[in-house]
DNA sequence: GGCCGTAGGTGTACGGCGTACACGAAACAG
DNA sequence: CTGTTTCGTGTACGCCGTACACCTACGGCC
C-alpha cells in the first residue's frame, strides 16, 4: 500500500495531552493538535473520526500507566485492592487538566477494563461471591472518581485557602475546610480508601 | 430603577434545564436558550456573566432538591447518611443528560453546601471527631459522585446489554457483568452504600 | 401628565471551533 | 518508469460564545 503513515495514534496522544498540559483544557482544538504535530488540521482525521475520538486516545494514555501489572501476590488482598486503587488515581492525577476527559471517556479505555479485571481477580482470589465481588468494584471505582472529582475539579469546599463558604451559616463545613487544609489531598484519599476496605470485610 | 427584569435567574435555569433534557446536553447553547424563553440571545448576558454561569444555575436548580431540609432526626445515623446520600443521587440522576454539568459545577451550588454541612451535623451528633468526620464527608461525597459517574457517563462496562467486553480476554468482567443486568442501578447504589457506612463504624 | 435618565432588550459582527469535500503529492507494486 | 492508492492540504460552511452599539420601555420627578 502506498504512502505509509506519517504518525500513530500514541503520537496524536501525546501531543493532545502535551497542549492539555500546557494550555488547559480549553485549550484543546484539533487545529492546537495539529500545529503541535506540525501537520495540517485536517491530517487527524485520517488518524481519528472526529474530536472525540480523539480525547479517547488522550483518555487511554492517562488511563493505561495505571493497569500495568497486578500488585505483588503475596500481599493480603486489602491491601493489593488499596495499590491498584492508588495507582489508578495517581495516573488520573498526574494531568489534573485532563480529569474532565478521564471522567467522560473513562468506560472506553481499554486500560480501565483491564484494571477492572485485576480488581475483580483479586477479589474473587479472596473469596467474595458473585454479587458481593460486582459491589466491591463498582464501591472501589467510585471512590476513586469521585475522589479524583473532589480533589481536582473542586476541592472539598474550601480546601485552597482563601474562599471557603461563609462561616457563619456553615459551621460544621467550614471547621472541616480548616482541617483539610493541613492534609494532602492523597492521605485524605487513602484514609477514605481505608474506611472502604474495611466495610468490604465482612 | 426604570425597565424591570422580565425574567427570573430562575426562569434561565429551567429554560435551559427543559433544553438538556429534550436534545440532551449538545443541544444546550445560549442561542437554544434564548429561543426557548422567546427573547433574543444577547438578553441572556443581562443575566448571567457567561454560559458558564448559566450552567451554574441550571446545577443549583437541579441540586436543591436534594438539600430541602435534614433528615427525621430520630432515625440512628447510619440511616440518616443513607437518605441524604440518596437523596443527593436520586435528584442529580433525574437529569441524567446534565450529570456532566452537575459534577463539573457542583462546587459552586449552594444547596451541595447546605447537603454537606447537614451530613456533617449527622456525624458530629454521631460523635465523630474533626478529622473522622471530614473523611466520612469526602467518602460519602466521593461516593455519591462516583456513582452517578459509573450509572450516567456509562454504565458497569456491559451493563446495557450487547456490547460487553470481550469475554475471552476478560473473565470476571464479563461474569460481573452478566449479575449487574439483573440488578437496578439504584439498587447497586445501595449495596455499595451499606459497604460504606459499615466502614464508617468504628 | 409629561419628560428624562437608566437599565433592559435587540441586531450585527467577529473570531474560533469542528469538520465535509475536492484536490495535489508521495510512495509502493508492476 | 508508470499507475494506483492512500495520505496530507486548503478551502469553505455552519455553528458557537460573546463584544459592542443601538433602540426602547419604563419609574421617578417636576
Amino acid at each position: 500500500m502506498p504512502r505509509p503513515r506519517s504518525l500513530t495514534p500514541t503520537q496524536l496522544a501525546t501531543a493532545a495531552l502535551a497542549v492539555i498540559d500546557r494550555d488547559g483544557l480549553a485549550g484543546l482544538s484539533m487545529r492546537a493538535v495539529a500545529k503541535e504535530l506540525g501537520v495540517s488540521t485536517m491530517a487527524l482525521y485520517r488518524y481519528v473520526e472526529d474530536r472525540e475520538q480523539l480525547e479517547e486516545l488522550v483518555v487511554e494514555l492517562v488511563i493505561c500507566a495505571a493497569a500495568a501489572e497486578p500488585p505483588p501476590a503475596e500481599l493480603p488482598w486489602r491491601e493489593r485492592l488499596g495499590i491498584l486503587a492508588v495507582r489508578l488515581r495517581d495516573a488520573v492525577a498526574a494531568h489534573p487538566s485532563a480529569v474532565p476527559l478521564t471522567l467522560t471517556h473513562r468506560h472506553t479505555s481499554p486500560g480501565l477494563l483491564r484494571w477492572s479485571e485485576t480488581v475483580l481477580a483479586v477479589l474473587a482470589e479472596a473469596g467474595f461471591e458473585d454479587g458481593r465481588r460486582t459491589v466491591a468494584l463498582r464501591c472501589l471505582l467510585a471512590h476513586v472518581i469521585g475522589a479524583i472529582q473532589l480533589d481536582h475539579l473542586a476541592p472539598l469546599p474550601g480546601r485552597d485557602a482563601g474562599t471557603g463558604p461563609p462561616a457563619a451559616d456553615f459551621p460544621h463545613l467550614s471547621r472541616a475546610a480548616r482541617h483539610t487544609r493541613n492534609v494532602s489531598a492523597g492521605q485524605e484519599f487513602r484514609e477514605g480508601l481505608a474506611v472502604l476496605l474495611r466495610g468490604l470485610e465482612a
